[in-house]
Parts: structure tokens; C-alpha cells; sequence
RNA sequence: GGCGCCAUAGUCAAGCGGUCCAAGACAUCGCCCUUUCAAGGCGGUAACCUGGGUUCAAAUCCCAGUGGCGUCACCA
């Protein structure tokens, strides 16, 4: 036992005080669904907004549950996303290792303390179904909770599977303080002994993550309301070790629709299928920053948050309690808010792919159609069937070229077309400003409305009726050559 | 079902007893502008779950009902 006390009293020894550190914890599972994305960067913005350390820890005490190369799908959206970590697997930190199977012994230890305190004890009982049923089983009624300890040993001594319960006292109530939802009290009747210990020696979340918590000095708890009716069992474990009893701050989910939580099965979208659908991270973050927590003060219209502010503004009294339903459509709006303000430059860096599945032709110019696509581009993966004209000329009817607004039918357009390939040949140059003043000073010499020419030429240089751009930048990128081909074939339709 | 939590427009939400016949944003609808669609500008429709209290005064506090969510694993 006096090795132990030393072993106790080194782990206390290692914990760092003093400073906010909150961790990120989740479990390998594979997938960084988009609440998951909100609890890793509230945990985030905690830790940040006060200075304090960030910790990445890996809970991987489920054995059976572990997936291939999960924990690298959480490295690259944490760093892809800049929540960067100031402690971890990776990069260590005083109270290493952060990875659960590591930390196997630990718990083991802290589990016979508990025991030895009289908190915890063992149970060899194999759970029938009745027990289950019934419900009493683990609620102060396991006979395995009033052993001896002679009848423990000799248990233990022919080597009978155990678990180590929670010794969940049976009168009284317990209540916790959550940052969010206040005071909440629950009567220990309704507490089960759950498990510490499990057969196979390691730990459970329930009790891994209060021993790691303690041993890491985290002093805000981040994690998803689901764990709010546990928390009792938690404040009671503090409460036995004598521990000091951190911050909760339990999060409601972010919801698929009125009813379900987002989730795999369904199809939701994790942060890798949004990006894959054409959104940015910033764009990404920024909307689920604003899922379930909103700015006070000053900043209470603001809505547009680079990471850095959000960082300085956010507070956790900004969260809200009701859980909040996922709206695609609003990100998309903040990712289009995003695109708009890149620079042409910028933009052109990530739009520039999608440009290129659709037009493979050297000889147009992506800047340009860049150009063209950034203020009327709400998702990058919208990009190539916006611009697939420029490569190839849509088989279209001619109808198109009706148009009640620019008071246009065949029979105009015919003039139009038939005006308009005279004087876009004899242009002496090819650029926005020579068409778009030989195009405006026909339609005056013609006597017609601007839109009454500029329409059927649309239509002939693109086939279709919704472009980026108006008819001069169409034709302008396309070039001379092109353009004139195209308004050619136009007039053969009319 | 027990226990716990939550409840402002279709959605995200501000509101912490008077300044609320309730802000802002998305969506939606209409108008303007325009070289089409879009973008941009302007405007409209749309909400305090219900019922009781407390109070001079309630979206805001209390209680009940209803509804929703969570939880009741050797999963996290």
C-alpha cells in the first residue's frame, strides 16, 4: 500500500494548477460530425478566450469500437479547422500520455483506492436478464455490495471475473453545478452503482474521464448534455477522492430536425462530407460557432467571426440551453458571405479545380471565369455546371431566345444575331470595353433596348439561360473565333 | 414508464420584470436597379406552447398541463 501512496501522491504532484485548461476527448470513432466540430471548438474557444490550455486526449477504452485511422480523421479536422492543441498524443505534454489504453494501470489503481475508501466495490455477479429487468440490480440492491472482505478474497483468490462498482449512497440527494443549466438535483435513489472497472480491466468513460480530468488539471468540463444525468455519479466520485469539482458545461445537440440528433446513419454531413460539398472551413466554423451560442453586448448583431474573434468574444453564458437544428441553408448563405469576401486571388485558388472539371480547354482563362463565378457562388462544387457552356455549347432549344422582359422572340433575335456577327467581326479588338461599346452602340443605331440585343447574343454564345455574367464577359472569355461560331449556329436556329 | 432537462416566427436567435402591440440573420414573398439569371438596394408576411398564479407591471418570476429531448449498458 505504501508504494501506492507514493504512486498517488506523484500523479497529484505532476497536475498543473492555476490556469484554465480544458480538453477535447473524443472517441476514435471515425467520424467528426458536425456536433462534434461544435463541442471540439467551444472546448477550444474556452480554453483560448482565457488563456488557458487546450488537451487533446484519445478515448479509446472501448475496445470493440475502435476504427482504422479514426484518430487521424480527428488530427487533420483539428488542424485543418486551427484548433490547435497544446497538449496531446502527438506532442505530449506534462501529464502524458493522453490516449486512454495508456493509461490502463491508472485507473486500476484509483479504482482499489476507491475501494479501499469504501466508495467502490467489487461485484463477481454475472447479470441475468430478470436482474436487468427488474432494475434493482444496481441500485443498492447488489448483494456482491455487502461482501466481507474475507468473502471478497477468497472471490478474488479462486479467480473470479469482478467489475468495481460505485458505491452510490442510499439515502439523501446529490446535487451539481452546470455553467449552462444551473443547480440540478437528483435524488441518489434514482443512481445506479454503475461501473468503474470493467472485467476486461479497463475503466469505463464514466470513470476514466473523472480520474483524467482530475490527473490533468481540467477545470472545464466540455461535453454533450447526454452525460447531464451522470453527472451526479461524477460529483460523487469528486467527492470521495476529495477532489475538487471542475466546471460542467454540458452542451444540447445540434439536431437533424426536430427529433433526431444529426448522425451518420442518417446521412448527415461530417465536417470532411461539408468540405467535399464545397464549403470552407472558415465558413464551416463560423455557422456552427453560431449553432447554440450567440454573442452579447456589443457584438450581439455581429454574425461574421474569424476564429480569432470568436476566440476573444465568446463566453459560455452565450450558450444556449434548447438544442439547435442543423440548417444547410444558412451555412450556405455564410459560405457564400465567405467566398464574396476572398480576395479574386484567393478565390481563385479554390475555385480554380472545380473550374478546371469542367473546362479543360487551355485556352480559357480560369482567372476570368473566377472572375465571373465569385459573386454568384454560394458552394464551390456548384462551379462546374455553372460553366460548362464555356467548353462545350449546350444543345438548346431555340426558345431560349424568347424572353418577355428583354422583348424578345425569334424573329428579333434573328435581326439581332444577324446585326451582331457583322460587327463583332470587323471589332478591332477583343476586349471588354471594344465589345461592350460596339454591342451598345449597335442596339442604339438599331433603335432597340440594350437587353433586346444582349440577350439573343447570350443565349447563342452560352445555350443556356442562366449564366454567370452577362453577354459581354461570355463573349469576351470565349474569344472571337468562338463567339462568332456559336452566335453562327444561333442564327441557323432561328 | 421513472428521473432529469428544455420550450420566442419554418430555422438560428436577442430579450435576464417596465424602454416589447418583441431585435437581428437565414429562408420566403414583393418592389427597384440591371445586359438575362444571379448579385446588390428597399420593403412585406411570419413568433413569446396552454392554463393558472405573483406583481402597479411578465416573453421575462412561480406552479400545473402539454409537447420535445436526454437518460435508465462491462458504449461513449
Amino acid at each position: 500500500m505504501s508504494t501506492d501512496a507514493t504512486y498517488f501522491a506523484d500523479m497529484e504532484a505532476k497536475i498543473p494548477h492555476g490556469k484554465t485548461r480544458t480538453r477535447f476527448a473524443p472517441s476514435p470513432t471515425g467520424y467528426m460530425h458536425v456536433g462534434n466540430l461544435r463541442t471540439a471548438l467551444y472546448t477550444w474557444l474556452i480554453a483560448r478566450n482565457q488563456k488557458g490550455t487546450f488537451i487533446l486526449r484519445i478515448e479509446d477504452t472501448d475496445q470493440g469500437r475502435l476504427v482504422e485511422g479514426a484518430v487521424d480523421v480527428i488530427y487533420r479536422t483539428m488542424t485543418e479547422c486551427g484548433l490547435s492543441h497544446d497538449e496531446g498524443p502527438d506532442v505530449g505534454g506534462p501529464v502524458a500520455p493522453y490516449i486512454q489504453s495508456e493509461r490502463r494501470d491508472t485507473y486500476g489503481k484509483y479504482a482499489h483506492l476507491l475501494v479501499e475508501k469504501g466508495c467502490a466495490y467489487y461485484c463477481f455477479c454475472e447479470k441475468t436478464e430478470s436482474q436487468e429487468d427488474s432494475g434493482d440490480f444496481s441500485r443498492g440492491e447488489d448483494p456482491c455490495r455487502s461482501l466481507t472482505a474475507e468473502e471478497v478474497q477468497a472471490k478474488l483468490n479462486a479467480g473470479l471475473p469482478y467489475v468495481i462498482r460505485q458505491k452510490i449512497p442510499r439515502e439523501g440527494s446529490t446535487t451539481f453545478h452546470d455553467a449552462i443549466f444551473g443547480d440540478i438535483t437528483v435524488e441518489n435513489s434514482e443512481l445506479e452503482d454503475q461501473i468503474l472497472l470493467k472485467s476486461d480491466g479497463l475503466p469505463t468513460y464514466n470513470f476514466a474521464n473523472v480520474i483524467d480530468d482530475h490527473l490533468m488539471g481540467i477545470t472545464h468540463v466540455v461535453r454533450g448534455s447526454e452525460y447531464l444525468s451522470s453527472a451526479p455519479k461524477y460529483d460523487l466520485l469528486y467527492r470521495s477522492f476529495g477532489w475538487e469539482i471542475p466546471t460542467y458545461v454540458h452542451c444540447s445537440p445540434v439536431m437533424r430536425d426536430q427529433h433526431n440528433k444529426m448522425s451518420k446513419r442518417y446521412g448527415d454531413p461530417s465536417y470532411e462530407d461539408l468540405k467535399a460539398q464545397g464549403f470552407l472551413t472558415e465558413a464551416i466554423l463560423n455557422y456552427v460557432a453560431l449553432l447554440g451560442w450567440s454573442p452579447r453586448g456589443e457584438q450581439a448583431e455581429q454574425e461574421i467571426f474569424s476564429l480569432q474573434e470568436l476566440a476573444e468574444a465568446f463566453d459560455i453564458g452565450g450558450i444556449s440551453k434548447s438544442p439547435a437544428i442543423f440548417d444547410i441553408g444558412k451555412l450556405t448563405h455564410f459560405n457564400a458571405l465567405y467566398l464574396r469576401a476572398m480576395t479574386p486571388e484567393a478565390f481563385h485558388a479554390v475555385a480554380e479545380p472545380y473550374i478546371r472539371q469542367a473546362v479543360k480547354n487551355p485556352a480559357l482563362d480560369t482567372k476570368e471565369i473566377a472572375a465571373l463565378l465569385q459573386a454568384r457562388c454560394e458552394r464551390l462544387t456548384e462551379i462546374p455546371e455553372k460553366i460548362g457552356f464555356f467548353e462545350t455549347l449546350p444543345a438548346y432549344e431555340k426558345d431560349l431566345f424568347t424572353n418577355k422582359k428583354s422583348k424578345t422572340n425569334d424573329e428579333v433575335s434573328k435581326a439581332m444575331l444577324e446585326a451582331a456577327i457583322p460587327a463583332l467581326e470587323s471589332l478591332p479588338g477583343w476586349t471588354q470595353d471594344s465589345i461592350h461599346d460596339c454591342l451598345i452602340g449597335l442596339a442604339e443605331k438599331l433603335a432597340v433596348k440594350n437587353a433586346a440585343l444582349m440577350w439573343p447574343v447570350r443565349i447563342a454564345a452560352a445555350g443556356c439561360a442562366v449564366t454567370p455574367g452577362g453577354a459581354v464577359e461570355i463573349c469576351r472569355i470565349l474569344g472571337r473565333e468562338e463567339t462568332l461560331r456559336r452566335l453562327r449556329l444561333g442564327l441557323e436556329k432561328l
